[in-house]
DNA sequence: GAATCGTGGTC
DNA sequence: TGACCAAGATT
């Protein structure tokens, strides 16, 4: 039996039970794809579930506010994700009378959709002969054949996907897809994979040569950057300023508390001087800075030192920025927030 | 084409 | 405990 034939056969035995396995809808398998990019299937589990209870088929989502769907997408990370969810479901509800195209090409458009995620939904939803080529694919591909040793990124992606059509050939391609990942994820692991129990582990390349623990070859570590956010509790009348983050940058389009940025964790005198927080009162030296909290987030690629500052003030005094919000103090968690604000909010009552 | 974009689990 | 990394896409 081929390799392919072998890992189709481990797939029956072995596949977890997952919903969007049960079905061929496009919108379903499409926004599995979505939430799963990066993302464990154990972390996207649930939200796939309260995707679909909240929006059950397209038009729904489509129809949907943008800070509704940010909010169910809250605490998934890599938030553009969510943006694109959204642009993609009106355009299939405004362009293609609510269906999903049958067409690789034309799926490969949409937004927040790469080659990895058109060919899922292609395959998946439609049976169409696009392999998949992700992180557990590439894993198992690495090992077995030894790919990724030596040449330049853009020769080692493409013997990825010509290894993966090869062993596709003429069988499903659904099932096939689902295999080959499946069959990376679950026992051709990153870490101390089972290479006891694999079944081809005799044609495995890294087994025979002793390099399952050296492939696929690590990236070098990328230094993370760290940055150091103000934020300031300002609050009248049982209401609590917040700002929607509209800048390009980090947590795009979720909400936090007014703040500033500094180069280095500040006193509150240094911040009280600085010119940042002059420009956000009419009369900065009638406030009273207080440490409230401090956090720290690490992110992918940053590291957020998270100062939050009690800010006393003349109920006259007046507020340079008119972008504020205005919230009641309960009704914060009803935005969409970083996991820094969400934490917070968990442990210091506002107002 | 390298850098960037979150979060939580694992060892 | 800190580094690694998980169903990638975008610029």
């Amino acid at each position: 039996m081929v390799v392919s034939q072998k890992i189709i056969t481990w797939y029956r035995k072995n596949a977890r039970i997952l919903p969007w396995r049960k079905t061929r809808d496009p919108y379903r398998i499409w926004l599995s794809e979505i939430i799963l990019q990066q993302t464990r299937v154990t972390q996207g589990l649930p939200y796939y579930n309260n995707f679909i209870q909240k929006f059950p088929n397209v038009k729904s989502l489509a129809s949907a506010q943008e800070k509704t769907v940010m909010k169910t997408w809250q605490g998934l990370g890599y938030y553009t994700r969510a943006g694109n969810l959204h642009k993609t479901s009106k355009i299939i509800v405004n362009q293609y009378n609510e269906k999903f195209p049958p067409d690789y090409n034309a799926i490969l458009k949409l937004p927040g959709i790469g080659p990895y995620t058109a060919a899922a939904i292609a395959s998946f939803a439609f049976n169409l002969p696009f392999p998949v080529v992700d992180g557990n694919v590439k894993r198992f591909l690495s090992r077995y054949f030894g790919i990724g040793r030596s040449g330049s990124i853009f020769s080692v992606e493409k013997k990825y996907l010509e290894k993966a059509q090869q062993m596709m050939s003429n069988l499903e391609p659904c099932l096939f897809n689902q295999a080959i990942m499946e069959f990376g994820a679950l026992q051709c692991v990153p870490r101390n994979p089972v290479c006891d129990s694999c079944i081809i582990k005799h044609g495995c390349f890294a087994f025979n040569n002793n390099l399952v623990g050296s492939l696929p070859v690590r990236v070098p570590k990328k230094k993370l950057r760290s940055r150091y956010f103000n934020y300031f509790l300002l609050c009248r009348n049982g209401k609590t300023a917040i700002r929607k983050r509209t800048e390009d940058d980090i947590l795009k389009n979720l909400y936090e508390f007014p703040m500033i940025e500094t180069n280095r964790r500040m006193s509150s005198a240094f911040i009280k001087n600085s010119e940042l927080y002059r420009n956000l009162f009419r009369y900065p030296d009638k406030t009273t800075l207080k440490p409230a909290e401090f956090l720290v987030q690490r992110l992918s690629h940053q590291v957020i030192h998270a100062s939050f500052w009690n800010v006393a003030y003349k109920e006259r005094n007046g507020f340079r920025y008119k972008n504020w919000i205005w919230v009641p103090a309960g009704k914060i968690s009803n935005y969409p927030v970083p996991g820094m604000i969400e934490k917070f909010l968990r442990h210091y009552k506002v107002g």
